[in-house]
DNA sequence: AAAAGCACTTTGTTTTTCAAAGTTATAAAA
DNA sequence: TTTTATAACTTTGAAAAACAAAGTGCTTTT
């Protein structure tokens, strides 16, 4: 039997790092206040995964200006959509057999 | 929107936990070497997963002989079927949506 | 008698996680 | 215009988790 865990990205088994990927494949692109709101984070804490993503290339950042008020904005990377669908790829497999 | 995290199960954010019990559901029982092979784990890595299973009380444990030679063998219990079953449900949520 | 396997426990290091406080910059309120 | 507030961090430090390696006790094989 093959080791059913080896396909998992380490990266994602952070339950906040699966939940910021699970939000921005469906939305396209999220705020910080919001993803902290989501997920019920606090700043630093949101703050040190969103940069282990970011180093990852999974995501990219867009700050821009809600008028002169800074909006800083999430998304997903090529890369990152493929890591994430590599990685419930190999969750599924896991799981399907149950 | 809703937070997508809150039903994970946070023992089952570790890959290894995940990779144990996804093989006990399929398997109904599974020795500590076999485990350990299949998950490529040193033993006292292993172990230490076990235990925190064990005592989350998500597994029994049987210790038996094959002959004279010590077996011991892990299985899944109802309660732990049922926290594996509720993981996998919120992470489906989060996933069927993508 | 020596070597090896099983199933651990113990030890100690490294890594990860997280909250809290501090920072910089803008903006609105008093 | 001083104060207060919000956004988006960074830094600090502490706690928790992960892990390898070594040690343990028992048994079996050589």
């Amino acid at each position: 039997m093959k080791n059913p865990i080896a396909d998992l990205n380490k990266i994602f088994d952070s339950r906040i790092r699966l939940g910021v990927m699970s939000l921005l494949v469906v939305n396209v692109k999220i705020s910080f206040n919001e993803l902290k709101e989501m997920l019920a984070l606090t700043d630093g804490n949101l703050a040190s995964h969103l940069s282990t993503l970011e180093h990852a290339q999974y995501l990219y950042v867009n700050k821009s200006f809600i008028g002169r008020k800074t909006n800083t904005t999430y998304g997903i990377t090529p890369l990152g959509k493929q890591a994430f669908k590599i990685h419930l790829d190999a969750l599924e497999k896991m799981i399907k057999s149950i």
